[in-house]
DNA sequence: CCGTGAGTATACAGATCTGTATAGTGAGCG
DNA sequence: CGCTCACTATACAGATCTGTATACTCACGG
């Protein structure tokens, strides 16, 4: 029931520092944008390690994202851990996580929305990591909002998942200050009305 | 104080194919992954032809963005001009265009945020038009919210531009069904509870 | 009737793309 | 010692990339 299945591939030093140069190169400047040999270059590493690990472009994306996706959630997890427990102080939590990592990544909004820009076929072995990234995050907001209004989970889910996506690409492409803020704040009224009224 | 300035190409019968065609393949592949091989070969056209017209790709993908904002500005003005007069249906009608022009145009999410994803640099001459476009979106919502509650219009504005954003992410990346009636909904419960206490 | 402009057809230049081949180095280990 | 493994260095294959050059056709307008 996980993610995904294989990527079973060998991290080795040289491999870790290829992973880390395509993450950087393919967030910033697009993954078609981008070829191995510059990877290559960026990682201190030849043609020949690179395909020796990685076998073809393909896999070093979808490796890519997988560790994308797994460093995002467990800096969410922590952010989580270190959150109060009542249930939407939680919720506000996830939206802080969002604001703190996007200020960390860069300002080029989610690397699985611009990664799903450039893949065409839904084939792509990186597909399913970007759908489930979603579908994750769709399920964390609808486990927290049942804490608190268990027959409005649902609704409350999604809309909390819209503003945390509009928040994103709000903060990417720049459109008003602080957008993370702002959609925490809108969640807050929307956990304190429906908490209000059962 | 128009969007933009220059683009004064002329848009002769074969480079209306040529940007029909960009289009198209941009949307649907990606900019860096289509060739402009494939775009003259797609459109019925020499490679001659169309850099005759276009001079060159960055271009094409300026007139592809241009034409879609101004498609997408003008598809939405009918919408409103539908719509009855009062405030809040205005607003709602923002979100019904949405669902019909994503429906209508494939469901890959914005052809705006999918190309700032692959433009590295902001001096790129598409880039005023990607961010003017969400400006101006966020400057709609915002007009439309304050002849509702005028004190309220930048949180109301900015907030149905969250809504409105997250749904376009969620409909292209399929993350739970009908986002757009979602987020009208909760679009519509906002607006109800900040008119009925001013 | 002649020039202009939009278009076709084809070939090519030079760079860059993904991917492979050959040959060799050096460290760890049984 | 000898084997394996991670890695370097270099060259190249074949395709595709953006962009240009040459030579031609055809319609229209002064």
């Amino acid at each position: 029931m996980g993610t995904t299945e294989l990527r079973r591939i060998t991290m080795t030093p040289a491999a870790l520092r290829v992973r880390e140069a395509a993450a950087r190169l393919f967030y910033e400047r697009g993954i078609h944008a981008v070829g191995v040999d510059l990877i290559a270059a960026e990682a201190g590493v030849t043609k020949k390690t690179l395909y020796d690990r990685f076998g073809s472009k393909e896999q070093i994306v979808v490796e890519y994202l997988v560790d994308r996706d797994e460093r995002w959630r467990a800096f969410l997890a922590r952010h989580l851990d270190a959150a109060p427990p009542e249930p939407p102080a939680r919720v506000l939590a996830v939206f802080d996580a969002s604001h703190a990592w996007s200020r960390a990544n860069g300002s080029k909004g989610c690397s699985m929305v611009n990664a799903h820009a450039e893949i065409s076929d839904a084939s792509h072995p990186a597909y399913p990591v970007i759908i489930g990234q979603k579908k994750w995050m769709l399920a964390l907001f609808t486990r927290l909002a049942g804490e608190i209004a268990p027959d409005e989970a649902d609704r409350l889910g999604r809309t909390l998942m819209l503003l945390n996506e509009g928040a994103l690409v709000a903060y990417g492409l720049n459109v008003f200050p602080d957008p993370f803020g702002h959609a925490r704040e809108q969640a807050r009224v929307l956990l304190t009305t429906a908490g209000d009224r059962p």
